[in-house]
Parts: structure tokens; C-alpha cells; sequence
DNA sequence: ATTTCTGTTCCACAATACGGTACGTGATAT
DNA sequence: ATATCACGTACCGTATTGTGGAACAGAAAT
């Protein structure tokens, strides 16, 4: 099914440049333009894009995407599971907490509640992110088998995201040591002046499948802060866990 | 591209159904299991699915559609032109304010920030919801002419959710002009205990395209409270609409 | 006025999606 | 132990349908 490839890759397109037109689009992809035409009409037939307000016909996306990505990995029950230990969390520590889930290589920020704090750490939901920096990512690598490392590793290093620094391979496992002996993996390298702590959630499967950390504003981080919140994230993971178990 | 068609109905199927098989799947969309082998295969190709970790092959949802949610509807700059009001709605108010967008007869609610106080109103980000009876879908009906509300009535009608009220279409105009009358909507029938209040946000091509609003508790609500969160919310909707427009 | 972009339409060809049928394999029932 | 069922998968001949080059009209830029 050549043709639905096609128009998977040109939705994606849309979404990374909408509004934007058919020739546009066609350069972007190095595919026909007609064929490019055809896979648009489909799309809008199907009601997952629709034709911008504007002069020329331009493409955006409609919110029919946004009802899968609400379901994805859902049927673990993993929100239902994990959101009242995240306010619980942001009760307890007054920061910012957020849940991200492992996804090919690379970590996605599903939800997120925030510091009731005027200066706050927030990103994105729905963004992505790498593992090899984030406190949610080495969390989880932490639980992964060195081969799943390395292919993880190797993959970040292709995909050589501008401003995402790459940790070498064999630092990068000196750090994974420490985090399985502690439980938990810090980070403030990722976002600066941002000290984050992350725990590595557990699937039905045994294999790690999300992670939940809690990001403090370094101006307003110490020692004995660390070491509580760290102690949260372990009891809550662990209750977590039992529960998805 | 009737392949297309068919392979995007496959995809929200799984959505729906996840972890599924094929032939639960066939049955459900009435077509034959070759066919959505073929589909899932071609799904599976793309990255948009994967085989769950059973006997038994079962479908699930990657998290590649995560990455369009976020990009749905944003080429406004709806998020960064409102996110700014929205946090100071709810310094000023102390209540959680929603952000929610306009999408074929229904809203979506994509933004929230939460009410600092432990008894509070949280909707999931994501969740669709009836314009008849949100202050948020309300708010936006007002702008739109009156085909196009017969156009959402009927299509709520038609679509029947279970535990959604459904006013009659005279009784809705009715409040819709007392909501032109004040320039914002309330509600208190959408969620028992809730009383909401909102306004909409008008795009660059003079529709509206989404809404803001100030949902509380009714045991913190009062004459008073109603007053100035409705004042509030018209000034911050006015500055947005002109930044927009 | 001319050029160079758009987005859209047309068409002959062959690729490929189609769906009925059949096979292997576990689970359940007899 | 045997029979039956439901499931996921593989095969295959037919014709449906996606393909992409070329030509078109209109708008914007030169």
C-alpha cells in the first residue's frame, strides 16, 4: 500500500509546515505534484486536513490527529494510574511534575502539572525529547539492556538534533551505573538553570514504558531538596509499579 | 485512494479498540480480513502502529501521532498568544482556566492551568465536549451565524453521546442571545458543581477559533466572584483578539 | 507585457490493492 | 483423544485505481 506511506508522509509534511500548498509540499517530499494533489483530497476527504481560510488553498490540520495521540499507549491505564501520584507530588514538593512515555528512541511528554511557582520550568506536551540527557530518558535506559542502549545511542547520534548534545558511549554508562545503584537519574544539563529528577516506570511486560520526573528551578535547589524529592519519586514509581504489575 | 481511506479508518479502530486483532477489527469495520492485514501491515511499515508483546498478534498505537497533536491548529500562534493571559487569569482568579478549540461541531480542550486549591475542576487535555452546553462551545456559537449553529445542533443530535444533554434549538438561541447581550457565556449544568464562564477568541479571519475559560467550584462561587471573573475575561479576550487580529 | 510562480485537470499505462479462499495453530468443547 | 472453532497468516488471478508526466488557467512578481 504505497499509497497510504504516501499520505501518511504528506499529513506529517502538513503538520510540520501548515498552512502550506501542494507545491511546497511536493518539493519538500520529491514526489509528483499530482500525486502529492491526489493524497491532499484523499486526506481532506477523510477529514484528518482541511483547506486553510486564506487565498490560495493552503492545508492545516484538523483535530482528528489529536484524538489518537490522547489514546496512544493509553490502554495501559497508564494516566489513570500515575496522575493522582503526580498531583500527589506536586503537593508534596510544589514543583513541576511531568510524565513522559518511551517511544523509538526517544522520550514524548504526555502530561504535565505545573508549579504553582511564578518562575517554573514548562515544557511543551506532546514534544519531544532526547533520552541521553533528560532525567526521564536516562531513567528508562537505566532499566534497558546494553544492546537496547547502543541501538538507542547509535540512533541519536544519526538523527544529530541541532542543540541536543550527545553524551559519549562509554560516559553515558558510567552515568546508567549510577543510576541503577541509586534508582533514580538526575539531569541539569538539559535545559539550563533546570535540576530535574526522574524515575523509570514499569509495564505490565516488565519493560520499562514511561518515566516521571520533577523539575526545579536551580536558584531554588539544594542538597536537602534533592534528596527529598528523589525519595518521592521512589515511593510513588514504586507504588506505581505495583500497580501496573 | 480508497486504500488511504480504508487504512486511516483501520488506524482509529485501533485507537478505539487497542490492543486489538485483526479480525476483531475486520468484524467491526465490516470489511475483509484481508484487507486490514493488509492495512496494519502497511500501518505497522509507516511507525504509526506496533504488535503488542503477546501470543496472540495484538495492535497498539505508537506515539507518532503525538507529534501532529501538538501541531494541530497551532499555526496561529494560538498557544503563545494566549498562554501569557491564561497565567495571569489564573493569578488573578486563583481558578483553573481551560483553553479550548473549535473543531468540526465540537471542542477540544488543548491548554489548561490548574487552580492552586486542592478542591478543583480538571477536564483531560485532549477530550472533546458538546458546544451546546460548555461556556466554552457557547462563547464561540454566539459568534457564528445562525446556519452554521443549526448545522452543530443538528450534528450533536445526530451524534448522541450518552450523558450529554442536548438543549432544543429554540431554548439555545435564546441563551445564545443573552451571550451576545454580555459578550460571555456561563454554564453550570456541564459538570455538576462546576459554574463556568467563557469567552471566545476570534482568529485573523474574523471567525472564532477557540475560547478561554474560568471554571469553579460552585461552593467558591458567588455573585461577586461571577462579576470580576467575567470582567476578566473579556479584557484578556479583548487584548487577545487584538494581537491575533 | 512577460515571466514564473501557483493550484488544478487530464489521461494512457501498469502497478497494486482487492477479497475470496486456504493453511497452520492454538484454545475450547465434546 | 478427538473434533470444532476462532484466530493470524499466506497465496493469487483479476481489474480496479493509483501513477506521474504534460498541459492548463490564473495570480503574483518582474
Amino acid at each position: 500500500m504505497n499509497s497510504v506511506r504516501k499520505a501518511l508522509l504528506v499529513l506529517e509534511a502538513v503538520a510540520d509546515h501548515q498552512p502550506v500548498g501542494v507545491s511546497e509540499l511536493a518539493s519538500q517530499l520529491g514526489q509528483p505534484k499530482s500525486s502529492v494533489q491526489r493524497a491532499l483530497e484523499t486526506l481532506h476527504g477523510a477529514g484528518w486536513i482541511r483547506p486553510s481560510s486564506g487565498e490560495r488553498t493552503r492545508w492545516e490540520l484538523t483535530f482528528r490527529a489529536s484524538r489518537l495521540a490522547r489514546k496512544a499507549g493509553s490502554h495501559f491505564g497508564l494516566r489513570e494510574a500515575v496522575l493522582p501520584h503526580m498531583e500527589e507530588l506536586r503537593r508534596q514538593t510544589s514543583e513541576t511534575v511531568h510524565l513522559a512515555v518511551f517511544d523509538d528512541s526517544e522520550i514524548v511528554l504526555i502530561e504535565r502539572l505545573e508549579s504553582p511557582h511564578a518562575v517554573r520550568h514548562v515544557e511543551p506536551l506532546g514534544g519531544r525529547a532526547s533520552m541521553l540527557v533528560t532525567a526521564t530518558g536516562k531513567a528508562i535506559l537505566a532499566r534497558l539492556s546494553t544492546e537496547e542502549v547502543d541501538a538507542i545511542h547509535a540512533a541519536t547520534v544519526e538523527r544529530n538534533d541541532p542543540g541536543t548534545p550527545v553524551p559519549q558511549r562509554d560516559a553515558l554508562e558510567l552515568e546508567l551505573e549510577e543510576v541503577r545503584r541509586l534508582g533514580y537519574a538526575t539531569t541539569s544539563s538539559w535545559r539550563d538553570g533546570v535540576f530535574a529528577t526522574g524515575v523509570a516506570i514499569i509495564g505490565p511486560s516488565g519493560g520499562p514504558i514511561a518515566a516521571l520526573s520533577i523539575s526545579t528551578p536551580e536558584t531554588r535547589s539544594d542538597e536537602e531538596n534533592r534528596r527529598t524529592q528523589a525519595q518521592l519519586l521512589l515511593d510513588h514509581g514504586r507504588q506505581i509499579n505495583e500497580r501496573l504489575g
